[in-house]
DNA sequence: TGGGCCGTTGCGATTTCGGAAACAGGGGCC
DNA sequence: GGCCCCTGTTTCCGAAATCGCAACGGCCCA
């Protein structure tokens, strides 16, 4: 909408922390971009801007503008949603953060699955971390969140929770792989291990465990990428961890539930900024998300 | 602020129902109007106002739309008067929408008083009826409304609530003014009696309280102004009915409450619009408000 | 069947906005 | 201390959005 235009500039300073740098992402000079700045504190009748050597830092009158700004535009994405969805067009977009975890199946199923009924709905899947997924939510970065062992927030309105128990996993020929059904987590340690490093859940939540027992571990392969460490699984006869719905249908690698008397089984969220309207789209999508979740591992939200 | 001006002409064209009428409000040529509102349109992807022979009248989609802008409108001004607030400047606007029972005293002084302590906070008062007082809340027109006897409405949030107790109210040689304290309601109907019209809560009131034990009512004169019957009761010997907050300090009048047997006590309400967040100017002045109504009427709210 | 009202359109004038380049000022570094 | 690189800001000028004016077509009502 053209009116959001002079408040976009306003918002984009705010990010950059730099006029010069917004006013490259705006596409337009920094000239053209710190007039419209000053208008905007004249009208105001102070500045919101502190000058500072390494830029343009948001004083207190800044953040309340923005903050402004940020409703403003979510809640004019809302009533967009909802006009196009009276004219009988499911129209609209949807912001989701998720952990890595849940972009082997979860996430694109699902996004496959409401695209095939809603052509005109679009995606925007940003990976992040726990912490970060969060963040994105009160940032209005993202409309939801689907992540791992979420901090507990007061921002954060559940709107699907479950447990998932985290996974030894290997490749089929591996030693591991011969029997099924629960396995021990000391017998996994044994083998050489290939973990998430700390910027993931799953490896915070294996050192709180290791930590209570006084266990050591014996990572040899750490990566903050769960994808390289299941391609290195393939490779040697390593054993990773993971959860459930990150592991892929792959003939070639098996995984076995970790006991639950070793690692007490993770939490799974789906989540919203508490007290944020939806726009329709994304709300109907998060509707039949938490549904499919649902059904997919029984246990329910709020 | 000028990002607004293009949401202005849309609530101005959807308030008057025609470009023209708009547009000459507006000080800017009809032309000029239809083609934003037709960029607007363009931008939705959908009118969003049906053209009739007699104007422009919302669809449901610009329904939709004006709220938002009202929405906006009143959040930006929130927001304004924060920014105002932090630099120690008290500054702001209240839009206050009263019964014609409190022109006299309670609001022009709660007014002076305010003002004296932050001059730079101005003020508009609309008189308006019960039930219009109410709409005005909701439409945004007004952020404050002190009511008589408000319907019950779940759109209101009471700050401050008391009862009143009607008065008789004569002429200083009037027969009933030999005596104080409270007075029989049939005592008064016996002489002429100087009534305000249907169109205030009052005359329901009354009506109500009538009607049940079936006395007629000798309503010689009736009329929608509290202050013309104030004016009349001066010049001959009726009797007229008032709150005591309306009735001014005058040694020619004189005013004796009804016994509340024959005259329950009308309920004096002081209200915001539920679940919105006023400008801190008008939040301030609306805690004065009900704690100097509670000083001056014992009981409180909400 | 005119007259009055409505929204809309083409065109010229005005205002606003953006771009290029030069300016002013504050760190960091040698 | 002087240089360099970064920052925001200013000036001048061209481009683009906006507006005003006048005319047009449609509808309702007398």
């Amino acid at each position: 909408m053209k009116h959001l235009r002079i408040l976009t500039y306003v918002a984009e300073v705010a990010r950059h922390g730099a006029i010069r740098r917004a006013a490259e992402r705006l596409n337009i000079t920094p000239s053209a971009l710190t007039r419209q700045i000053q208008d905007i504190e004249y009208e105001l009748g102070t500045p919101i801007f502190e000058r500072v050597a390494q830029g343009m830092r948001l004083n207190a009158a800044g953040e309340l503008l923005v903050r402004h700004i940020r409703d403003q535009r979510a809640d004019l994405e809302r009533v967009r949603s909802q006009i196009a969805d009276l004219s009988g067009v499911r129209r609209g977009h949807v912001a989701l953060a998720c952990s890595q975890a849940f972009v082997n199946h979860v996430v694109p199923d699902e996004v496959e699955a409401y695209r095939a009924l809603f052509p005109q709905v679009t995606f925007t899947v940003q990976v992040r971390d726990h912490v970060q997924a969060v963040a994105a939510l009160t940032q209005f970065e993202a409309d939801l969140a689907l992540v791992l062992q979420p901090p507990p927030s007061a921002d954060m309105q559940v709107l699907f929770s479950c447990r998932q128990t985290l996974c030894a996993l290997m490749r089929a020929g591996h030693p591991l792989a011969a029997e099924t059904g629960p396995v021990r987590l000391r017998d996994c340690l044994v083998h050489p291990m290939a973990v998430p490093d700390r910027s993931l859940a799953i490896r915070h939540h294996l050192d709180d465990a290791l930590a209570r027992r006084g266990t050591p571990l014996n990572a040899v392969i750490e990566s903050s990428s769960l994808e390289f460490l299941r391609n290195l699984v393939l490779r040697e006869d390593a054993v990773s961890l993971q959860v459930p719905s990150g592991i892929p249908d792959d003939p070639r690698l098996c995984s076995r539930p970790i006991d639950a008397r070793d690692l007490p089984p993770m939490s799974l969220m789906l989540a919203q900024l508490r007290g944020r309207t939806l726009p329709v789209a994304t709300a109907k999508f998060a509707d039949r998300f938490a549904g499919s979740l649902h059904q997919r591992y029984g246990a329910q939200g709020p």
